[in-house]
DNA sequence: CACTGTTTATAGATCA
DNA sequence: TGATCTATAAACAGTG
């Protein structure tokens, strides 16, 4: 039996655990090492890693002593930002810098940054005017959403390689023309203001993102590198714009779309990802997932100060611990949503909704939902299984997508040297998250500088009691590229951030303005009379973000379905009276909607209370909904109707796509405005289906260009339209 | 006593 | 599946 018996450990021997578990295999697999390859076994001062007294660490001879003692040089990797590149150093050619990337590259950033606020990643062109007001440190510029994808994959994808050819063991790459210029320019703008006469400055940084930013405290973020070039193909790519690193990226991986294009874009139409095509409405799921639990962290967060400045960046609290796409393959079971793929079932929702429309009592949906969402609890959720349910009735600041080290690593670089409080104070002040005076967090980040290499315990304080604390890195080329990815992260972080406030405000003013016409409209309707305590709500709640795209979404649809069809009346309408005129399959038409959507007199008043109620639950857990109810109170009549496979008639997918129907001779194939039909959808008539649906939304490539004011056709036959028609206007939602 | 620093333990997630 | 990383909790000692 192993016993762990510290020789002078500060009181480990009272410890409990270690008196009564010590032999147990996560414990083991520690002392074991140390007992079996330390010549002081148990005498952990020995092996700690503090680096007080020999803090510059040169190859050779730390190498040596990592080599007799592999806890440290386990502890060394740990960090993988800096002293690991004296391991790799040593090492052979033949061996790869297998770890040289940071841990969390593995991990695309971008999907932290989901994980952070799922809505954060937004088109930016739009947004690249604003300034990140909040950033803390300096302006990093305008980035724009394509440099931030490429700022991930570049690091993730070209860091290994990289450090390949910043290994001294290797011969020295030939800069080629192209990216040696670019290197070189490079260079000028990210050289640090503060180096130090005599060192090198960064010239193996080409291959981030701009280089906008300095490096703070880059006195002691010098460069030692050495070459660049390195891969050349992904550089070319890179100064080509080209996009084909996309291909790396997962769709799991870009959860949703921008909510603000969803809600707005396609109330009605919402073709692309939606469920899937062969799922028929019965399969749905199950999962009853009441979102009751959370994790520690979460509820650590929920009791965060209520001080924040960032309460409204989006939508619901999220597990940290949940930040890859993997975690979402069984939501149900977690406590707390992932944010990589908790999805983008808001928007879709809404659209879902959408094609409800009103009541047959004229109650517009959007005094519906209000209703219903103050109403709704978890249990009334019918959650896909790989659905993940998120909480966002918390409005507390979510946990920032950055490891206790990160945040170390930040404030001591930015500062240099602080004490444990100043961390606290810098990260405090820089994270709403926490500035919880929970303590918690607290311990973690001394646990970090105390248990990370990375970070070096300097002299005492000038007052009170602890030490000053700081960076204990070399100056590394591959400190300065490590250094330089996780300031950027950062930077992006609170570029998001600000991008992500701006466009708050930008869908508040537009709600604004959509309840200004509104308004209008119901001067001109008053039978439609919105009820006056729901619009008191309405204009109450507008500060949530998912709130809003819910009210905005509603309000979209309620003012299609209020406009009237003279003057402005659009095709889409026009088509769907044609509809209602040749289609008379559907009962009880209610001919004062102007905009008459398919199943307003299917639902029932209670009916739409709940649908709506359950779909707008979702979009403010932003989860994927599936409204067994309504699905099957809607589509009752047609299964009856409909086979297995194609369980909802295509004259119902005719409407809910929008479809319009056209007679007319076969103009054949292959030529540009083809209408090419067949015969048997119209009986016997040549008959055609048009959508003006873009068919990029739908993911069908075009083999020629279509004129924007030309009509294709997609859905020639039956199967396609049951295929591609089927999502658009059901009630499930992806 | 509060704060600081160290150490151990454990669990979840990720990756090879 | 084991190794690794990360977060968290907790115990304990040192210090002002």
């Amino acid at each position: 039996m192993i016993v762990n018996m510290p020789v002078n450990g500060t009181g480990n021997a009272s410890s409990p655990t270690s008196n009564s578990s010590s032999n147990n295999n996560n414990n083991s697999s520690t002392t074991n090492q140390n007992d079996s390859n330390s010549n002081l076994p148990g005498d952990y001062n020995f092996l700690k890693r503090k680096f007080d007294d020999q803090e510059e660490l040169t190859l050779g001879h730390d190498y040596e002593h990592i080599e007799a003692n592999p806890w440290k040089k386990r502890h060394l990797d740990y960090d993988a930002g800096d002293l690991q590149f004296h391991l790799q150093l040593e090492q052979p050619p033949s061996n790869p810098p297998a770890n040289a990337a940071p841990a969390q590259s593995s991990t695309s950033f971008i999907n932290d940054l989901f994980a952070y606020d799922s809505s954060l990643l937004v088109p930016t062109a739009a947004y690249s005017h604003c300034p990140p007001s909040s950033a803390p440190l300096e302006d990093n510029g305008g980035w724009t959403g394509g440099e931030l994808l490429e700022l991930d994959h570049r690091y993730n994808s070209g860091l290994q390689a990289e450090l390949g050819q910043l290994n001294a063991t290797l011969p020295p790459p030939t800069p080629t023309s192209s990216s040696a210029q670019n290197a070189s320019n490079h260079t000028q703008q990210s050289t640090p203001q503060n180096a130090s006469p005599g060192q090198n400055p960064h010239q193996n940084q080409h291959f981030l993102v701009p280089q906008k930013q300095r490096i703070l405290s880059a006195g002691r973020r010098t460069s030692s590198g050495s070459g660049s070039g390195a891969n050349e193909a992904t550089e070319v790519d890179f100064e080509d714009k080209n996009l084909s690193w996309l291909l790396n990226f997962k769709f799991d991986e870009f959860p949703h779309l921008s909510p603000h294009n969803q809600v707005l874009g396609q109330a009605v139409n919402l073709p692309e990802g939606s469920a899937p095509p062969h799922l028929p409405p019965t399969a749905v799921a199950i999962s009853t997932s009441p979102c009751s639990s959370s994790s520690p962290s979460s509820a650590s967060a929920a009791s965060a100060s209520a001080t924040s400045t960032n309460q409204s960046l989006g939508s619901g609290m999220v597990d940290q611990r949940a930040r890859s796409p993997k975690s979402c393959s069984n939501a149900a079971a977690m406590p707390a949503g992932g944010g990589g793929c908790n999805a983008s079932a808001g928007a879709s929702a809404a659209g879902g909704v959408a094609g409800v429309g009103s009541t047959k009592t004229g109650r517009k949906f959007e005094e519906l939902v209000m209703e219903v969402t103050s109403e709704l609890d978890g249990n009334d959720m019918i959650v896909a299984e790989h659905v993940v349910v998120e909480d966002t009735s918390s409005k507390a600041p979510k946990k920032p997508p950055f490891t206790y080290t990160e945040l170390i690593e930040y404030a001591l670089e930015d500062k240099g040297e602080l004490t444990v409080s100043g961390i606290y104070q810098w990260i405090s002040d820089r994270f709403p998250y926490y500035k919880s005076n929970d303590d918690r967090w607290k311990n973690s980040v001394r646990h970090n500088l105390s248990i990370n290499p990375h970070f070096r315990k300097g002299v005492k304080a000038p007052q009170g009691a602890g030490h000053l604390w700081a960076i204990s890195s070399g100056d590394s080329a591959e400190n300065v590229l490590a250094w330089e990815h996780k300031k950027q992260r950062l930077d992006l972080f609170f570029k998001m951030e600000s991008i992500n406030r701006e466009r708050i405000q930008q869908h508040q003013q537009q709600q604004q303005l959509q309840q200004q016409h509104q308004q209008q409209h119901q001067q001109h309707s008053p039978q439609q009379q919105q009820h006056p305590a729901a619009q008191q709500q309405h204009v109450a709640q507008a500060s949530s973000c998912m709130y809003d795209e819910a009210a905005v979404a509603a309000a979209t649809l309620t003012q299609e379905m209020m406009q009237p069809s003279s003057g402005g009346s659009t095709d889409g309408n026009q088509q769907q009276q044609h509809h209602h005129h040749s289609h008379q399959n559907h009962h009880n038409h209610n001919h004062h909607h102007q905009r008459l959507l398919p199943f307003n007199d299917l639902l029932s008043d209670d009916e739409l209370r709940k649908t709506a109620g359950q779909i707008l639950n979702g979009i403010h857990r932003e989860v994927e909904v599936q409204s067994v109810n309504s699905i099957i109170s809607t589509y009752h009549d047609v299964l009856l109707d409909n086979d297995y496979l194609n369980p909802i008639h295509k004259d119902v997918v005719v409407t809910e796509s929008v479809l319009r129907q056209q007679h007319g001779s076969n103009l054949g194939g292959g030529g540009h405005n083809q209408m090419g039909g067949n015969s048997h959808m119209g009986g016997g008539n040549s008959q055609y289906y048009i959508t003006e649906i873009d068919p990029m939304e739908l993911g069908i490539q075009m083999s020629h260009q279509v004129e924007p004011s030309e009509e294709e056709v997609l859905f020639s036959d039956e199967f396609n339209l049951n295929y591609f028609g089927y999502n658009p206007g059901s009630d499930i939602v992806a």
